[in-house]
DNA sequence: GTAATTATGTATTGACCAATCCAGAAAGGC
DNA sequence: GCCTTTCTGGATTGGTCAATACATAATTAC
C-alpha cells in the first residue's frame, strides 16, 4: 500500500523519554530530538504531531513504567516495611549515581504547570503512587503488620509525599546520608 | 558625576523574583523581563549582567527570604509541634491558592542542573533548611518537647526532604486532604 | 509496469531568543 | 558652559527555535 515505516516507534520513545528525562523539556530542542532517534523533522512531524505530544506520550509511558515497577515490586514482596524500602532505597541510589536525572514527574510538575495535558498526568501519577500504596497498606493492615489503629490511606499519602521529597533532595546533591536519616525517620510512621 | 539610575535595583529584584517564580527560567524571555521592570535592555544588562546573573540573584533573595522567615517562625514560637505546623500550613495554603507557583527552589533543581551557581545555591538552601530546623529541634529536646532518644539532624533531615515532598504534590493539585493527611503523619515523627 | 500512498530528509519559513550597539539624555565637576 | 561619566531605550545582531514545504524514495495493489 505504502512505504514502511523505517525507525521503530517505541525505541523511538524510549530514547525520547530517556532524552526528556536527562535534559528536560525546555532544554531540549528539536534537533537534539532528531539526532538522538537518527530520523528526519518530516517523519519525526508525521510520527508524533509535535514536541509537545511527544512529550506527552514520553510522560504517559514514564509513567506507566514507573506505575508497573512500583505495583510489582509491593505485591511481590511479603512485608511492607521491606517493600517500601525496596520502592525508596533504589531512587536515592538513582539520584546518588546521576543526580541529574531525577523523576520525570517532579521535574514536569515545575516546568509544565501551564500545559494542561501535562498537569493532568502529574495529578494522575501521584494519585496511582497513592492508591498502589494504600493497597498494599491495607493488604499489610491485614496480616497484622500495620497496627489498626493506622489509616492506610493517611499512611499512602504520607509515603507519596515523602517520596516526592527525596526526588527533590536527591536532585540537591546532599549526600546519601542525609536521605537515609530521613527514610530512617519516614519507616518509623509504619510503627 | 554621572547619571544616576532611574529604577531601583532591589525593587526590580523584587519585580524579577516574583516573575522566575511564576513563569520558570525557560519560560520567562527577556522581553517578559523589561516589560515587567519597565526598563530597555541597556540598563537591563548594565545592571544585572545577564539572564542567567540575574536569576542567580533572584534565587539568592528567594533563599534568603525564605531562609528568614523560617528562622523567625522557628524562633518566635514556644512549642515545637505548633512551630513546625506554623511552617507547613502556609505551604499548603500557597500552593492551593495558587499551584502554579510552587518553590523556586524545587524548580530551580530540577530546571537548572546543568548550570553549576544554581545547583550550589539549591544545596546550600536545603541545608540551611536542615541546619535551622535542626538547631529548633535541639532546643525543643532540652526543653523536653523532644523525646530524649530522638535524633534532631535525623529529624531535621526528614522534615526538610518532608517539606520538598509537599511543594511538589501541592504543584500536582492532589487538594488540600492530601496534604493534610501527609502532614498530620509526618507530625507523628515528633513524638 | 503503473498508479496510489506513505515515509524520508533537506531546505526553508517566520518567529523569537539573548545580547550588543549606539546615539542621545541626565547628572556632577570644574 | 563645557567635559566626563553613566544611564537609557530603540534598533540591530546572529543564532536558534519549532514547524512546514517539497521533492524524492519505497512500498503495495492492481
Amino acid at each position: 500500500m505504502a512505504r514502511i515505516r523505517e525507525f521503530d516507534i517505541d525505541r523511538a520513545l524510549d530514547r525520547a523519554m530517556d532524552l526528556f528525562w536527562r535534559k528536560g523539556y525546555a532544554e531540549t530542542s528539536l534537533q537534539d530530538l532528531l539526532k538522538e532517534l537518527s530520523i528526519g523533522s518530516g517523519s519525526f512531524y508525521a510520527a508524533f504531531g509535535s514536541k509537545e505530544q511527544l512529550y506527552d506520550r514520553c510522560l504517559e509511558r514514564y509513567t506507566s513504567l514507573q506505575g508497573g515497577d512500583l505495583r510489582e515490586t509491593l505485591d511481590g514482596t511479603a512485608d511492607i516495611r521491606t517493600a517500601v524500602r525496596k520502592v525508596l532505597v533504589p531512587m536515592i541510589e538513582a539520584d546518588l549515581t546521576d543526580p541529574t536525572r531525577g523523576c520525570l514527574v517532579v521535574s514536569t510538575s515545575t516546568q509544565c504547570g501551564e500545559q494542561p495535558s501535562a498537569a493532568e498526568r502529574v495529578t494522575t501519577a501521584v494519585r496511582q503512587v497513592e492508591s498502589l500504596l494504600a493497597g498494599a497498606l491495607e493488604q499489610a493492615q491485614v496480616r497484622g503488620e500495620i497496627s489498626p489503629d493506622k489509616n492506610p490511606r493517611e499512611l499512602a499519602r504520607f509515603l507519596t509525599t515523602f517520596i516526592q521529597g527525596i526526588r527533590v533532595v536527591g536532585q540537591a546533591r546532599t549526600g546519601r546520608e542525609f536521605a537515609e536519616d530521613a527514610l530512617s525517620v519516614a519507616m518509623r510512621a509504619l510503627d
